[in-house]
RNA sequence: GCCGUCUUAGCUCAGUGGUAGAGCACUCGCUUCACACGCGAUAGGCCACAAGUUCGAAUCUUGUAGACGGCACCA
């Protein structure tokens, strides 16, 4: 079978994911062993509004990577995907095309015909991301695919909602809330960012003592407040004001009267020492007025213009433009004090990137702080664990420690509408339907809170709603086909890890770690792996606004699918990267040279035999005692099961970038550089234990690779001489052929050889000190030369046991191995850890460059000589370093010091 | 303000209490029958700086400088 001389991503990547898919490859269902040891995943469901970016491209390549290890491995595998119905961004959406469409508003279609629209929209363009997903050859299950609103995932959402509505967990209260005022809807303290402005503000206002001529100076950087202060506050020991606390000040613009009060809060030491107490628009001012009894005269709007209690001048402006006005006015009035700069930093909308007000409003909220209890106490346990764990650990726990209540309620109309409903007094009546809500009412006419929740009240449930649970009992029976006897949620959940942005890990993974112990009493995943930020070319987040993003599907076409996977799981784990392109080409280039090595084994291997069982193939047991090995082979195996052994440690504990590096650095240079070159004369002679020996390295090379480069191995794996079914992990006996069953090798101990090795080493150090001399003397590959090499006896076995590739790889044309060199003067030498090397060039060398070399050599190992004999030296290191240490550094120092010498006399016979 | 991370070869990044690594770029060779997306051979780093612990520190501790992240506050 010849291939095409060069590796197209496209051809490959074509037609494999649909039979897979269609072979239902990716359900666990295709695991046919009972007894099979489950492996689950839930992915962290993309926006519905999503496009696919590098954050989701590296996160699913992770997630997919464990996913196909442990389904290679006979785990009964899922992975599954579903997709998030991003309330306040599908609501945006649909608000725009309403606009650019009809120049309509919500309020002119109402809500019903909104959220049908909604619903339309995510018909229609939901779905982008999911479809970008294949292309990506995520093998998710997408039999279970789930959307935050399915009417399963509707119903848990309710059920929880009345669940902690009626245990006191959740609550409708005023408080002061975040406002974005252009999304007119409150956020969670977790949906605020914040903005450093350095131009800004500080305003000192003075205000007119009632029955005095004083005026009391306060400071504030948001000047459209002072409309809504109900008191001005100082600190009760503060002398300065000692004789006002308890008077009245005339509130300038107003004709309101506020009180002095005192209250220990206030820091005399900052600022004027006196401070506006406006309880409707700021948290602290809030807390003093409630200790005070304060009235609290909220004066804005939801679209943060200012309203009729702002008196009738501002009414109706906006509130910077009411800024604006109250520093005129009180300049006209003489009662602007200054205006300093100063720097501060503002809340804005993370979505919206508006500033936020804080506002009192009425809202729902979740208490937190017997769910923070049960997560810490998990935490404490490292419960998840977290990967890097630092710093996410600590960050993570010490944020649970510090937990306020979470504000659920959204006034938007995409969502999950609140299950609460009210009589014409204000009554509120929680319940699953509005029929229950109206039987407790008592049969009167009731109104369902016009809210929506929070979209991660809804994902929060994401570890156990998507496997079935509703909330309804019971579980099993669910009329929902696609939750399989015994129940998905006994058979899948805990999860085993769930893989995402750090971003994410307050709103979604805590809360998913609360409600899942909450609610179904178990871990909802045990490990969680943080993912670090692709950054752009310039070191920062990739943005549209920066215009330095990079899209994968664009990555895809011009380095191929799995090559951006591959280099994307070389990336430290939680480590943040600047993307370039290099590192692509690099694995753009090693899948190329996967899929010629593949090229050459196949050209050759139409007479391998094929073998005979998955055990004895996995497990490479049919080499074990193949008396035609030679060291090379004994070598590659040895190295092949380190390799395996050692890719699997690395992915147990998620260090995908040191498995990635393994695999890369075994292909490449173990198996392509010397594996190749060595045994290309057998290979290419038609001998037929070669033939297949070689082609079971490349099949197990190929499985290990899978994971990470899923298209191009599927289509070379597919190719090689026996590949079918019965190479499949047992669990997948009956399964059509496919790399993604065939079992993952774990890298059997027994075939560990260090004797091979080290053979090995001696034989490759000779060649490359052969390879070294003709490079350095400058001698034309053309010219095959003599090479002499003095070694001891062991050593001269294996030399001689690999004559013909050393001849070849070195380009000789004859080995003189001997016990001792017997050269002319002409000669250029070197020498390995275990043997001298020389080559007779009479009429080629030049003594004075072959002078220079050996200086250069005897001074490179002179270096390391220096220093051991220092350390030798020194009885500090010899009494207390371990005694192995010390030996080891014996040895070595023996034999640089055979070597140097040996350099030493070769320069001397030059002369 | 509090907590934390990073600083390693020209570039992008791994790594580890015991002789500094990769890819790319650079230099020098190569139409070697799988691959020029290739092959071979070199060169290039007092691992940010300072002090400490240790027989031994690039690795652990503390401090300094620079880059950055999270949280809180912001009259």
């Amino acid at each position: 079978m010849e291939l095409a001389k060069a590796y197209d991503p496209k051809a490959a990547e074509e037609d494999h994911y649909k039979r897979w898919e269609e072979n239902g490859f990716f359900a666990p269902e295709i695991n046919q062993d009972p007894k099979a040891v489950k492996f689950s995943i839930v992915i962290p469901p993309p926006n519905v509004t999503g496009r696919l970016h590098m954050g989701h491209a590296l996160q699913h390549t992770l997630m997919d990577a464990l996913t196909r290890w442990k389904r290679m491995q006979g785990f009964r595998t899922l992975w599954l995907p579903g997709t998030d119905h991003a309330g306040i961004s599908v609501q945006r959406k649909v608000v725009e095309q309403l606009k650019k469409d009809e120049h309509k508003k919500p309020a002119d279609i109402g809500r019903e015909e909104f959220v049908r629209r909604a619903w339309a929209w995510k018909e229609q363009y939901g779905n982008t991301i999911t479809e970008q997903m294949r292309r990506e050859g995520a093998s998710v299950d997408w039999s279970r695919h789930r959307f935050t609103m399915d009417p399963d995932l509707s119903r848990a959402v309710r059920n929880v909602f009345c669940t902690l509505y009626d245990e006191g967990w959740i609550y409708r209260g005023l408080r002061i809330v975040n406002w974005c005022p252009k999304d007119r809807t409150v956020l969670s303290d977790l949906e605020v960012k914040e903005e450093t402005k350095k131009d800004g503000k500080l305003t000192y206002l003075k205000y007119p003592v009632k029955d005095s001529d004083r005026t009391v100076t306060v400071a504030t950087t948001r000047p459209e407040t002072m409309l809504g202060d109900t008191a001005v506050a100082v600190n009760p020991s503060d002398a300065r004001y000692q004789d006002l606390i308890g008077k009245t000040i005339l509130l300038p613009l107003t004709d309101r009267e506020i009180p002095i009060i005192a209250d220990e809060y206030v820091d005399a030491e900052f600022g004027t020492g006196a401070v506006k107490i406006t309880p409707a628009h700021d948290p602290n001012d809030y807390q003093i007025g409630q200790r005070h009894d304060l009235p609290q005269l909220l004066i804005m709007n939801d679209d943060a213009t200012m309203n009729a209690a702002a008196g009738p001048d501002f009414e109706g402006l906006d509130r910077f433009v009411a800024r604006a006005k109250v520093v005129e006015r009180f300049t006209e009035l003489g009662l602007l004090e200054k205006v300093d700069d100063y720097g501060i930093t503002l809340p804005i909308c993370e979505r919206c990137k508006t500033i936020v007000e804080p506002i009192l409003s009425d809202q729902w909220f979740v208490k937190m702080d017997e769910m923070r209890d049960m997560a810490l106490e998990l935490a404490r346990e490292k419960v998840p664990h977290f990967s890097p764990e630092v710093p996410h650990q600590k960050v993570y726990t010490t944020w649970l420690d510090n937990l306020k209540d979470w504000t659920i309620s959204r006034q938007l109309w995409w969502g999950h509408q609140i299950p609460a409903w009210y009589d014409a007094d204000g009554n509120v009546f929680v319940a699953r339907t509005e029929e229950e809500a109206r039987e407790k009412a008592g049969g009167r006419e009731l109104t369902q809170d016009s809210d929506v929740l929070d979209t991660w009240f809804s994902s929060g449930l994401w570890a156990f709603s998507t496997f079935g649970w509703s909330g309804d009992t019971p579980v099993r029976g669910d009329a929902d086909k696609s939750v399989r006897a015994p129940s998905d949620l006994d058979t899948f959940l805990p999860t085993d890890v769930l893989v995402t942005g750090r971003d994410i890990i307050f709103l979604w993974v805590s809360r998913m770690m609360m409600l899942t112990k909450k609610f179904v009493n178990k871990v909802a995943f045990d490990d969680v792996v943080v993912t670090g930020t692709v950054l752009g070319k310039d070191g920062k987040p990739m943005s549209k606004t920066r215009g330095n993003g990079v899209d994968p599907l664009e990555m895809f076409d011009k380095f191929g699918v799995d090559a951006t996977r591959i280099y994307l799981a070389s990336i430290a784990t939680g480590a943040d990267i600047k993307w370039n392109d290099i590192g692509l080409e690099t694995y753009r280039n090693f899948a190329n040279k996967i899929w010629n090595a593949t090229r050459f084994c196949l050209m050759n291997a139409d007479n391998s035999d094929v073998y005979a069982s998955s055990d004895e193939v996995a497990g490479g047991s049919q080499f074990i005692a193949d008396a035609e090995q030679t060291i090379a082979d004994r070598w590659i195996i040895s190295r092949l099961s380190k390799t395996a052994f050692a890719v699997n440690k690395a992915l147990d504990t998620y260090q995908f970038h040191e498995a990635v590096s393994l695999l890369y650095h075994f292909f490449w240079d173990d198996f392509c550089d010397w594996y190749i070159e060595l045994k290309k004369d057998q290979i290419t002679s038609g001998d037929v234990a070669a033939n297949t020996r070689i082609v079971w390295i490349l099949d197990m090379a190929l499985r290990m690779l899978h994971p990470f480069m899923p298209y191009l191995t599927e289509e070379l794996w597919l190719k090689l001489p026996g590949s079918s079914s019965h190479l499949h992990n047992v669990a997948y006996s009956e399964a059509p052929a496919t790399i993604m069953l065939a079992d993952f090798p774990l890298g059997d101990a027994k075939l560990f050889d260090d004797a091979a090795e080290s053979e090995m080493a001696s034989v490759i150090d000779l060649i490359k000190k052969v390879r070294n001399i003709r490079a350095e003397m400058n001698i034309s590959t053309a010219i095959k030369f003599t090479v002499h090499i003095a070694a001891a006896a062991d050593v001269q076995e294996v030399f001689r046991a690999n004559e013909a590739q050393i001849l070849k790889l070195a380009k000789a044309e004859r080995l003189v191995i001997t016990d001792a060199l017997d050269v002319p003067r002409a000669s250029a030498k070197a020498v390995t850890n275990d043997a001298e090397i020389a080559v007779p060039l009479e009429g080629l060398i030049d003594f004075d460059v072959e002078r220079t070399r050996l200086c250069n050599q005897i001074a490179k190992l002179t270096d390391e000589k220096t220093r051991l004999d220092g350390q030798l030296s020194n009885s500090n290191f010899v009494d207390k370093a371990p005694a192995e240490k010390v030996q080891e550094l014996r040895g070595r120092q023996e034999e640089l010091a055979d070597q140097v010498e040996t350099l030493q006399k070769n320069i001397e016979s030059l002369n």
